[in-house]
DNA sequence: GCCAACGTTGGC
DNA sequence: GCCAACGTTGGC
């Protein structure tokens, strides 16, 4: 199983909305490194970090898992979308995106802060210097360290 | 609001 | 194919 870290910023889409929702496809993404992911790596069940970013207190806010693998985001073939991509047909789909479920939300968030001040997530892209790629794979040790830190 | 870093676009 | 211009991301 593979993990995973996804950003979203919650203004637009939080972990409290996925809980309301308990699922929801994971539209909008219009970078080829982050649509190859959700393509070709994504699986069934692998667990992702929520993250909230772009807002007071960014970081990872809860969990989710992947409930459905890769599908042509519709938004792309939506005029009226902020997401409207008119080279995409239905036929060569350009983009694409998975569905997430719920699983938990932390009872407070792992703030970025906390994050680059732990050892052994210092090779998250998360805390490179201009790295702003909003879906990264996360290692199972990263993985684990972050869930151990919302205990 | 600022700005560094990065990705995309489009003229040539 | 190059690369300048432009747009976006995202922390601060």
């Amino acid at each position: 199983m593979n993990h995973w870290l996804m950003k979203s910023e919650p203004d637009m889409f939080s972990i409290d909305d996925l809980k309301k929702k308990k699922t929801s496809g994971w539209d909008g993404v219009r970078n080829y490194q982050a649509r190859n992911y959700m393509r070709d790596d994504m699986k069934l069940g692998d667990l992702v970090l929520f993250y909230h970013s772009s807002c007071e207190v960014p970081g990872v806010a809860g969990l989710a898992k992947v409930s459905k693998t890769s599908h042509p985001d519709p938004s792309q073939f939506d005029a009226k979308s902020d997401y409207y991509d008119p080279k995409a047909t239905k036929e060569t789909p350009r983009w694409f995106m998975v569905e997430v479920e719920f699983v938990k939300k932390f009872d407070e968030v792992i703030t970025l802060t906390s994050i680059k001040a732990t050892k052994g997530l210092d090779k998250m892209p998360l805390v490179q210097k201009g790295s702003r790629l909003s879906i990264n794979p996360v290692t199972e040790h990263e993985f684990k360290i972050i869930t151990d830190m919302a205990q």
